[in-house]
RNA sequence: GGAGAGAUGGCCGAGUCGGCUGAAGGCGCUCGCCUGCUAAGCGAGUGUGGGGCGAAAGCUCUACCGAGGGUUCGAAUCCCUCUCUCUCCGCCA
């Protein structure tokens, strides 16, 4: 969410922002509660004022055996005035908070105007795509003749859009976690964690999940709990509610989990394969800095991510969300997408953001520097290092030989006890 | 699941017949003094959110002692509900 101070006084930047994003929102409730809010807190504070003061003036007089009963009685009325303005003042304050929590972040000056992913720069190209004499099959054909991916059988055991793993296909996913694990905290510094896969309602909210994107999480039915549609979620949260200080800046956490997403409104979409399922495994990477820092830590953490797939030698091209195309919390996204040849197109693979200072508003995590009173927001960044299930679909579709075996990447062999081809068994 | 105990500031820890307690004391931290170095010592400061005034420094008001409700002129202190933590027993990977 934004600062309300900041809306408040900045409302024609906000509306073109608002406009650039592509969204239609309507600013004067905002402007028409926001000043009740405070005329009411005006009043509110003025009354406790008297009643604190009459109070102290009451325990005083009674120290002194004087009469008090008129001082009580007028400040009855006082405490009913209150207690009425104590009900009407929260629910005033919330709608405010509830029109706050639909204004999405304010995009980076560098974030291109554009009204969907047609209009999202490519920023760079990485890697050669392979050049194939014979028709590339896409992932799903692959693993199902080599046996190690079996759609049928998990739609029996769940439905549609989970995936069932066998021999090499579950080991590689394995391999992968460890081998992304590995590269991220013996390289790039960041601390591994392995956090809860249900989280309650407060951390959903805590990263914008709730209330606005219900549909799209999976509950527990009887229980305040939801299942984490990426790790984002609870590593993000680890820090909510505290003052983190300036030499512990930046935090890098990595977290392997999985992710369950309902797909609600992708019906149809990318039926097929292991692209889109109900659960999925993803090494997550998450950052928390101070707001000078986090520009050069979306660079990093970007880069971070892109050596996974230079390592495993898989091509692909990096762009820049538009304003249309940019997520509700994100103030800039860079997309890395890796190139599927059995489907011949560019897939997004990893997505990394800075979101500045709007989910730790939101989460209230800040910091303290060292000097200087007071407390800032740190500024909170994530990004896929990388998604696993994806992560094998390229490499099928890029390592395929004409045979139908795949060869495995050089740098995953030593997670494969040396195995260098995945054959039919 | 059964039986108890507890939740106060960065930390430890006072505060129980309701009334200068935003909160003693200690530790830590910051600044200053002192000191060949280190250690110690002395002095001062040290929460967060929201208002108002001010160009600012700052001043001032208000709220916050796990969360939410209630009683009261007044609640960290009394009552109710919930959450969490700890100990013992049972069960369990």
């Amino acid at each position: 969410m934004l600062d309300l101070k900041f809306v408040r006084s900045n409302l024609d930047l906000i509306t073109d922002m608002l406009k650039n994003r592509g969204y239609d929102l309507d600013l004067s409730r905002f402007q028409h509660l926001d000043k009740k809010r405070r005329s009411i807190l005006v009043r509110l504070e003025d009354l406790r004022y008297q009643r604190n003061k009459v109070s102290d003036q009451i325990a005083a007089m009674k120290k002194d055996k004087e009469d008090v009963s008129s001082l009580i009685s007028e400040m009855k009325t006082v405490s009913k005035e209150i207690k009425g303005m104590e009900v009407d003042l929260p629910e005033i304050a919330d709608e405010l908070n509830k029109l706050l929590l639909v204004i999405p972040n304010i995009p980076h000056e560098s974030v291109v105007i554009g009204k969907d992913a047609d209009d999202n720069p490519v920023i760079r190209m990485w890697g050669k795509i392979r050049n194939f004499d014979f028709t590339p099959l896409p992932h799903w054909e692959i693993g199902e003749k080599l046996h190690i991916l079996d759609f049928s059988r998990a739609a029996k055991i769940a439905r549609s859009r989970f995936s069932l793993q066998r021999g090499l296909g579950a080991t590689i996913e394995r391999a992968l976690i460890n081998f992304m694990l590995d590269i991220h905290t013996r390289h790039h510094g960041y601390i591994e964690t392995l956090p809860p896969f249900l989280v309650n309602s407060d951390t959903m909210t805590g990263t914008g999940q709730l209330p606005k994107f219900r549909e799209d999480l999976f509950k527990v039915e009887g229980w305040d709990l939801f299942l984490i549609p990426t790790a984002e979620v609870p590593v993000t949260n680890i820090h909510r509610d505290e003052i983190l200080s300036f030499d512990t800046l930046p935090i890098r956490y990595v977290s392997y989990t999985p992710c369950f997403r309902s797909e609600a409104g992708s019906y149809g979409k990318d039926t097929r394969g292991l692209i889109r399922q109900h659960q999925f495994n993803k090494v997550e990477l998450v950052k928390f800095c101070c707001p000078e820092d986090s520009e050069k830590e979306l660079e990093s953490l970007t880069a971070d991510a892109e050596e996974i797939l230079q390592r495993l030698e898989l091509p692909y091209r990096v762009v820049s969300l538009c304003t249309g195309d940019l997520g509700f919390s994100a103030a800039k996204t860079y997309d890395i997408e890796v190139w599927l040849p059995g489907q011949q197109l560019f897939r997004e693979i990893s997505s990394c953001s800075n979101f500045t200072d709007f989910q730790a508003r939101r989460a209230n995590i800040r910091f303290k520097r060292k000097e200087g009173r007071g407390t800032e927001l740190v500024h909170t960044l994530n990004g896929s290092g990388l998604a696993v299930g994806r992560t094998l679909v390229a490499i099928l579709e890029n390592y395929q030989q004409p045979d139908g075996s795949v060869v495995i990447p050089e740098a995953l062999r030593p997670y494969l006890d040396g195995v260098s081809i995945i054959k039919r068994d």
